[in-house]
DNA sequence: ATAATGACTGAAT
DNA sequence: AATTCAGCCATTA
């Protein structure tokens, strides 16, 4: 990784492997819980670093609107809202109710 | 040192 | 409620 300090995403990886199945949170919310208040955007470039097969629920995350985010990629999108919806999270019209599924920890 | 970039955000329209 | 705009911040060129 180069854009972003190993630590850095080290910390965003440990908190969203705590995010529990059916829950989201958003990306600003993660940087803040991890004391990076105002990095939301680097977290996004943390989970696009992962390889596809990574244990880290990376699907949990969102924007803070409750959107989900890359909406520009054709794949990924789809299957985070694959993986959400397995977990029973309701997607109406690309967003989720962040104030039914959002988890604070 | 200036400018561009991006899985973002919050306020304004 | 949906879109647009102007900040945001570390990394690059």
């Amino acid at each position: 990784m180069s854009k972003v300090a190993a630590e850095f995403c080290e910390q965003v990886y440990a908190l969203v492997r705590t995010i529990p199945p059916g829950r989201v949170m958003g990306y600003g919310q993660v940087a803040a819980a991890i004391g990076f208040p105002g990095r939301a955007r680097h977290v996004g470039f943390a989970l696009g670093d992962l390889p596809p097969d990574t244990d880290v629920p990376w699907h949990r995350v969102l924007r803070a609107s409750g959107h989900i985010a890359m909406q520009g990629d054709l794949f990924r999108p789809l299957l985070q809202q694959a993986r959400l919806r397995a977990e029973g999270v309701v997607i109406r019209a690309d967003k989720v109710e962040m104030r039914r599924f959002g988890w604070s920890g």
